[in-house]
DNA sequence: TTGACCTCTACCGTTACGTCA
DNA sequence: GTTGACGTAACGGTAGAGGTC
């Protein structure tokens, strides 16, 4: 059942209600859509949990369960792929086999470790990675290689400094491919299994536990972009309530501004109104023309007379009070 | 069956490093 | 060469879920 209240400026609706329920995300948003991400994630992170803990428990999870976290972001719309396995688009169609063999060529046995990430090679302090990651690039990507060169010479002098002094924190930047390959995996899956993050962490050369931590970035780096847009959306809306609330209290002077003109307005009866909750037909017990009201009654307006604000008590000359009030179901 | 304890992982806030203008 | 802004890898703390005893 819905009330159009007409004031005046029939062609203006009030549409903040509808556009919040009409863009609830789904599959089929496009860009730019406002959507409830946070609760969304967090579902899919429960679900997420929900998947991981059943893959330690020794059984299969499936079938997936695909949650689309940001139904604006087309890049992390998950692809229909069974998250048993990693696909990597960018990898198997783009280069072919060959760049997992690059990968994989330098690898060192310390890339054996578990997925604890505490063996030798993963230990905070060790110069095993970036020796690795350099040596791929270089030979993954020869356009990279001049700045690579640089990399592991930057890479060298950080280990021998690290040897020196253990509570240096090391922090590396993962190749342009590196980055792509993570990219790629984060598409089809926001969270990692046990399973995964190993085989990535293989696949990229990486300790386990710096596939962790990227994902875990990269989460929060989406999460932060959707507040953004969610934040910008609501401004948005706010500024169109703003403006809408502008113009009612404008609309609101000038009625009343009406009323102190035609005094004779506070001796008439007042108007009820009342609805059929099955027909949606509005009566009304007098005839009294204040302001024409429509009722929208689905395919047909229906003009009513109806008091202009809340239903309140009105103050009469005589002392008494009546109540205008519209009654509906 | 219940509760304590442990492990794992996601999330969050923060820090520190690398890059670039 | 220096500096500040920015991006991001990495860390520590916390909470929740599941397993074990």
């Amino acid at each position: 059942m819905e009330l159009a209240l007409s004031l005046g400026d029939t062609s203006k609706s009030f549409t903040f209600l509808d556009k919040a329920a009409v863009n609830l995300p789904t599959n089929k948003d496009p860009p730019g859509l406002f959507s409830l991400a946070p609760s969304f994630a967090a579902t899919a992170a429960a679900a997420d949990k929900r998947s991981d803990a059943a893959e330690r428990r020794g059984f299969s999870s499936d079938p997936p369960v695909q949650l689309d976290l940001l139904p604006f972001s087309p890049v992390l719309r998950p692809q229909q792929q069974p998250p048993s396995q990693l696909r990597i688009p960018w990898l198997t169609e783009a280069c072919g086999a060959a760049r997992v063999l690059d990968v994989n060529l330098f690898r060192a046995a310390t890339a054996e470790d578990g997925d604890d990430g505490t063996s030798l090679s993963s230990s905070p302090n060790s110069a095993v990675s970036p020796f690795q990651m350099d040596f791929c690039t270089r030979n993954c990507n020869a356009e990279f290689g001049g700045r690579n060169k640089r990399e592991q010479q930057e890479a060298e002098g950080r280990a021998s400094d690290d040897d020196e002094n253990g509570s240096t924190r090391k922090k590396l930047r993962l190749s342009k491919e590196q980055s792509a390959f993570l990219e790629e995996s984060f598409k089809e899956h926001t969270t990692l299994n046990p399973k995964q993050k190993l085989a990535l962490a293989k696949q990229l050369n990486l300790r386990p536990r710096q596939v962790e931590v990227w994902f875990q970035n990269r989460r929060a780096r989406t999460k932060l972009k959707q507040t953004e847009v969610d934040c910008e959306y609501l401004k948005r809306c706010c500024e169109t309530l703003t403006e809408e609330n502008r113009r009612l209290q404008k609309e609101l002077q000038e009625l009343r501004a009406l009323k102190t003109s035609q005094p004779f307005y506070m001796q008439l009866p007042a108007t009820t109104l009342t609805m059929c909750p099955s027909c949606e037909r509005v009566a009304t017990n007098s005839t009294t023309t204040n302001q024409t009201t429509t009722v929208n009654n689905n395919a047909s307006q229906i003009p009513v007379e109806l008091s202009l604000s809340k239903p309140r008590i009105l103050p009469f000359p005589n002392g008494q009070a009546q109540a205008h009030q519209i009654a509906s179901s």
